[in-house]
Order: C-alpha cells, then sequence, then structure tokens
DNA sequence: GGCATAGTTTTCGTATACGATTTCGTACCT
DNA sequence: AGGTACGAAATCGTATACGAAAACTATGCC
C-alpha cells in the first residue's frame, strides 16, 4: 500500500502547515520561514509561499510584505470579531441546517454532549473543546449552502488556533455551556421555527464571548 | 506626475484582473491564462498566479487543476448561495452599523435613493446598479467589524461579477426596492433595535431574490 | 554607556527554465 | 463515417537563481 499523495505540492504544503497551526503546533506568533518550511517538507519555496498565502487569507497566518508570515491570533479584539462573526454565521448555518437533522443525528449529539457533561466532572478542558467542535458539527453540517458552511469552518479553524493563548477555560462558563447544548437540541427536536433556533444558536456564542469579556476585564 | 505603483506585482495583478472581472471586461466562463495575462501586464506569470489563486479563494474565478482558471459565476445556483449568505452578512452588518449612522449619512442615501426613482423613469439600469450598491455602502460601511465588512464586500464582487449573465433587471422588482430602501432610512432614523433592523435588510435581499427566482422558473 | 551608521545576513519577491499534464488535431483502422 | 491511437501544442506546476528589501550586528563616535 503506497502512500498517495493528494493533489498538488500547494495543496499538501497547505494542507501540512494548516494543521500544525491548528493542533497547536504552531502557537501564535510563531514565525514561518518559508525556506525553512520548504525544506521540511521536501519542496521547493513556490508551492509553500501559495500555502501560506491562502492561509493568510483564511486569516490564520499574518503576512507582511519582505518580512514574512506569522502565525496570527493574538489580539483580543481579533477574538472578539471572529466570536461575533461566527455567532451570525453559525447561527444562520444552524437554523438552515436544523430542518434536516434527523433523530439519529440528534441522539449523536445529545452522546456528546453527555461525554462533555463528564469532562466537567473530571476536568478535562482539551477533550471538552473537541467535543464541544463535535456537537456543534452535527448541528451545522447540514447546511445546504457551501459558501456558508465553509465560512463556518473558517471561523472555527480560527478559534482552533487561538485557543491555546487566547482562550481560557471557564468551568462556570462551561456548565451553562453544556445546559444551553441541551436546550438548543430540544427545539430542534420540537421543529421550532428558524428565526427561533437561530437566535437561540447566536445567543449561546455570544454567551461565550461575554464570558470571556467579562473575565478579561 | 509619475505613476506611483502601488504594492507588490502580485498585488498589482490582483488588483487587475479583479477590477476586469467586477467591471465585466472579463465574463463569466472568460477563460484566464497565465502566461497570457502576465505578457500584458509586463510581469512573469509568478505573481499573476499568486494573484488568480487570491482570486480564486473569494470565489471570483473557477481554478482546475492542471487545466487553468475561468471566470466563475455561471451557475444560477451559486447566485442563489450567494444571496442567501450576503442576505445573512449584509443585513447583520447594517444592523452593527445603524447606531453609528448619522443624519448626514441618511441624507446622502436619501439622495441616492432618489435617484434612483429617476433610473426608473429612464430606464437605466446600469446606473440604478451603481446607486444600488452606493445606497447600501451608506448603510453598512460603518460596521465595526472589519471581518463581517470584508465578507459583504466580497459578496458584492461576486454579485457584480454575475450581473451580466445571471443577474437580470427586473423593473417590477426595482421600484418595490426603492421603496423598501426608503423604509430602512425611516427605520434606522427612528432608532430602530438591531433586531428589527437586521430583518429587515436581511428580507430586502431576500426579495430580490425570489423575485429573480420567480422569473426564472 | 548609548546612539548612529555601515556592513553583513536573512528572507522575501519575481524572473526564468523545464518537466508534467491536459487538450487538440490528425492519421489510421474497422 | 465513426472511433481510436498517437503525436504536437498549449498550459500548468514547481525548481532554481538572483536581485531587493528588511533585520540584525558590529563598530566607531559622542
Amino acid at each position: 500500500m503506497t502512500e498517495t499523495v493528494t493533489g498538488s505540492k500547494s495543496e499538501q504544503a497547505y494542507a501540512a502547515v494548516k494543521a500544525r497551526i491548528v493542533d497547536g503546533a504552531y502557537t501564535p506568533g510563531y514565525r514561518l520561514v518559508l525556506a525553512k518550511i520548504a525544506e521540511d517538507l521536501g519542496f521547493s519555496v513556490v508551492p509553500v509561499r501559495e500555502a501560506i498565502r491562502r492561509l493568510e487569507a483564511e486569516g490564520l497566518v499574518t503576512f507582511e510584505r519582505n518580512v514574512g508570515a506569522t502565525v496570527s491570533g493574538i489580539d483580543p479584539t481579533e477574538y472578539l470579531y471572529t466570536m461575533q462573526t461566527l455567532s451570525i454565521i453559525e447561527g444562520a448555518a444552524t437554523a438552515l441546517s436544523a430542518p434536516l437533522i434527523g433523530a439519529a443525528d440528534i441522539a449523536r449529539a445529545r452522546a456528546v454532549n453527555e461525554e462533555m457533561r463528564d469532562c466537567l466532572e473530571h476536568f478535562d478542558p482539551v477533550r471538552f473543546t473537541q467535543l464541544n467542535q463535535d456537537f456543534h458539527s452535527v448541528l451545522f453540517e447540514r447546511c445546504p449552502n457551501p459558501h456558508i458552511l465553509d465560512l463556518v469552518h473558517r471561523g472555527w479553524n480560527r478559534l482552533a488556533s487561538l485557543r491555546s493563548s487566547t482562550f481560557r477555560f471557564v468551568p462556570g462558563r462551561a456548565r451553562d455551556s453544556v445546559d444551553e447544548h441541551e436546550a438548543l437540541l430540544r427545539l430542534i427536536e420540537s421543529g421550532a421555527d428558524a428565526d427561533t433556533i437561530e437566535k437561540a444558536a447566536r445567543q449561546h456564542r455570544a454567551a461565550t464571548l461575554d464570558a470571556y469579556l467579562a473575565q478579561t476585564t
């Protein structure tokens, strides 16, 4: 079974660097030197440069002319912008996908949410964060508009890259969050109208942002 | 006064090609050949390629591996996706910027809107479309969240590139549109709450989409 | 010691070159 | 005539190379 590499080198470089940013190997502020990355991957600098510029377009890295790229996301203001944008996009995505969510989806989401509750007992913030993403994925992944879905994914990626620096796990907020998840599931189960679901999903994220802001001031 | 070129060649190429797409010189389906564009601009292919990929990320061109780039946007489904996404984003942007809109802004928007009414009399769809963008710019341009504002701009750019092919000017809808504009201005003047403004702005775009869908079926 | 400055190093930006892939045209076979 | 195979042309993908800009360092002056 020979390792079949997928896509162009530019593609591979994009995936490789993005993975390192999202999973935290490259933390915000990390300096991305084209030649170094190219050597690591065994490519030339051209496809690597293309990958970096693409990551810049998604907001994961900051690029400065004739200086270079750094993993972005230290600024709390950016966190606020991202959360606010995501609250809007994700709220819409959840509302649009709600009618397409079946009983199996609900059951899966509920199982994930209960596991999140366990994480609160054993204090496992890392797993909690992962499960949180899994939970919300169930809610928005059936969104029939691919543009909106793409924007949701981008928002989550940015947050993933921020989590180790800006984000701090707030147990109190986490507990509320789990309860809000259950409430969201019941709303969807009950066939609530799109507007109600959208507002609830948006509010859910806004509350997380508020908790963050409250803690930093 | 020597023409001071701004930014890198990649930057210039991006701006040049984008302008040609948005103003309709390159219509949807137009084949973008790297070498040809490079020669036209007097650059090598490398910065041009970077520009094209960037435009791809914004949805203005479609890129196929080992084949090339074409100006995108023929598909009516794409139009639907874009309009739906924009209705959400623009609605939010308008609601967020509403509290920051002053009397001067309102007056300017109202003047633009009255000129749009004139365009209906003289049947000038091109100018109408331009004024329509000007009008909405006043409403969302003060949005304090740059991410959201950026998404609004991207949506408008995509629509601009689509207008000559997919979009057809519908006089009946245009007239309604002007009236809705006035209603929006009054809402903002009256200091309506964010939710009301958001819903109205969103509905305004949704109605345009509906008119398009009604005409094609 | 601190600051300005010149030289060095690092890193980016882009031109050029060439191999890889797709597409298109043409000749051949059935 | 229609389809297939082969070859030529067009176009992309990426490596290499070199010039340009910025960052860093060391040196001399105050």
